[in-house]
DNA sequence: CGAATGTCAGGTCGACTGACATAG
DNA sequence: CCTATGTCAGTCAACCTGACATTC
């Protein structure tokens, strides 16, 4: 698309709204694309990284964990387990849940991901002095922080 | 959803993207929120502002102003017109060209949506003093204007 | 001729809804 | 009986692609 048009009203400018979803476009855009690069996509990455750091779960556990829906979550989990990157068993204490676990395949998997992700966040924020990054950081914290759920 | 159980990795909750995504998504519920008490979606806004305040614009000229594509504004001004917000008529200096102007009742409609959107504005950085709003809307205005394009 | 415009069909990703069988 | 879980089908908004006829 030619970019030299662009100009939207000042009146959308000025929109704290519109400001946060111009960055998380452009947030979402560097990491879609750096995780592409090893064919994943960020909810592959967001539970990857969720079984490495807080250790197994069901189903059901992980998406009230990661805040994703149970339906999406089934196939993000079909694909991972596809890929061989996590195992995905009955639990016999509760025949209803699948207990989902990361194989060795998905850790070695993961740390290529975390170098991609790791280039995706330097490039975000590159514009910002390290100050002005740990600023940013505490105001969006602060903004989430008081949010109803979530 | 149960909102009890979210917890997603540390490494998750750290990254500027991560942050900057979960303020968007609280940002965008709200507008969405917002408009939708008049039937309204984000772009419909965006392009009654922009013919509100920028002028009439035929449609590819309107697409590059707000980076909306071809395709999916030819459906928003198609339903803006059913509305009766907005005129579209041929432009006889250029037959391939659709000149899209906002109507009278274009422009009480913006009014009032003019009003949701400042509540949903107010709520959403109501966390944060008049000060902090100042260096958010600084921090990611920097962060934008080093972006490529757009 | 090539380029711009409006239009149409379609695909993607993320978020979400409703239903249903199985198991607790 | 009611609830939780996994699964399936489908919607939706925003973004994006490719094509095509008309007009410049």
């Amino acid at each position: 698309m030619a970019g030299d048009d662009y100009d939207p009203p000042q009146r959308v400018r000025q929109m704290p709204s519109w400001l946060i979803g111009q960055a998380s476009h452009r947030a979402q855009t560097l990491v879609s694309e750096a995780l592409a690069q090893d064919g994943m996509r960020r909810q592959h990455f967001t539970v990857l990284t969720s079984l490495s750091e807080q250790g197994e779960a069901s189903q059901a556990t992980l998406g009230r964990r990661l805040w994703i829906d149970r339906s999406d979550l089934h196939a993000i989990v079909s694909e991972l387990e596809g890929m061989g990157l996590i195992a995905r068993v009955r639990d016999p204490d509760d025949r209803r849940r699948n207990v989902v676990t990361i194989t060795s395949a998905g850790k070695s998997t993961l740390k290529r991901l975390d170098a991609l992700i790791d280039g995706a966040q330097r490039e975000l924020v590159a514009p910002l002095s390290v100050n002005e990054r740990r600023e940013l950081i505490e105001l969006l914290e602060r903004l989430l922080r008081a949010s109803p759920v979530r």
